[in-house]
DNA sequence: GACCAGGATTGCT
DNA sequence: AGCAATCATGGT
């Protein structure tokens, strides 16, 4: 099955992204990912064009809808150059030039980000990489050669200690452990996100120990690639804005939330862009 | 050796 | 309501 866009998508670019987090099987050079689904087949996407010509390849999809699901993960239906165009007579014009065609692209697990998302709070990038991988070496599984997180109840079911051997803080343990148990025992549900709003989501998902906004947000942007979060606490974006702005301390909350409205509708944009500045 | 990392919670004023 | 301490560990 073969698929080209209409407008400039920098798959290189999605793939570089995507392959800072060990747990994703990328290979840069054959310019491919493989993608565990639900449906527990591995779904292979390749790049073909370039940039200003994009097109791919995917292989070993079962049906149409899992062919949809392939397009809904890389946002192939998303017009970037609309995006870019809102952009372009605001203080981020430049970065959208710079960066064009950066696409937002899903997590393969609603779960597994959640999870993810949890692990990465307050820690250093490259330590936290080495903390999810831990997570998925020892409860998730390899199916020909691609990682896939554990089911919620393999964790739900583990004690704060098989956690802090992987050097998990006893805190962070206990998130884990206790978001888990509440996926398995159904009071979070994060399959009926999809038809709510953004602050109702956000709303559910902090009522339970360990989720706060940021959380949340980055939840909203990467699992369901919701277009309009800003995380305000995200050290990264604020240390991003204080290069564009030329600062030479850190934005403060009041001066970030200030520039919303121009960013708007787009805030999940503005802030995949800043990341990318500083990358 | 201090201080900060792509934070959240708890306890104290 | 707002602030400080706390958490594990790696990098600077």
């Amino acid at each position: 099955m073969q698929i080209s866009l209409p407008f400039k998508y920098d798959f290189d670019r999605a793939l570089e992204r995507l392959a800072g987090d060990p747990v994703n099987a990328v290979d840069l050079q054959k310019r491919e990912v493989r993608i565990p689904m639900e449906e527990g087949n591995i779904v292979s996407l390749r790049g073909l064009g370039s940039t200003d010509s994009p097109s791919f390849l995917i292989d070993n999809v079962l049906d149409d809808a899992q062919l949809q699901k392939v397009k809904s993960i890389f946002h192939f239906d998303r017009r970037l150059d609309t995006i870019a165009e809102h952009f372009k007579h605001t203080d981020l014009g430049q970065l959208f030039i710079d960066h064009a065609g950066t696409p937002l692209v899903k997590s393969f697990s609603l779960y597994g980000t959640l999870m993810k998302n949890i692990i990465h709070q307050q820690l250093n990038l490259t330590f936290s990489h080495v903390l999810t991988m831990r997570f998925v070496e020892t409860f998730g599984d390899n199916q020909d050669g691609v990682w896939r997180y554990p089911n919620p109840d393999k964790i739900a079911a583990l004690e704060v200690d098989n956690l802090r051997e992987l050097q998990f803080s006893g805190r962070k343990a206990e998130y884990v452990i206790g978001l888990s148990k509440a996926i398995v025992e159904g009071e979070l549900d994060l399959t009926k996100f999809d038809h709510k709003e953004d602050e109702e989501v956000i709303c559910e998902m902090v009522a339970h120990r360990g989720v706060g906004p940021w959380t949340a947000q980055n939840f909203l942007m990467f699992g369901l690639g919701r277009p309009n979060l800003f995380p305000i606490a995200d050290i990264g974006l604020q240390n991003a804005l204080k290069q564009v702005w030329g600062l030479d301390r850190k934005p403060t909350k009041e001066e970030m939330m200030e520039r919303f409205p121009d960013w708007s509708p787009y805030l999940s944009y503005a802030a995949l862009y800043l990341w990318r500045s500083i990358e």
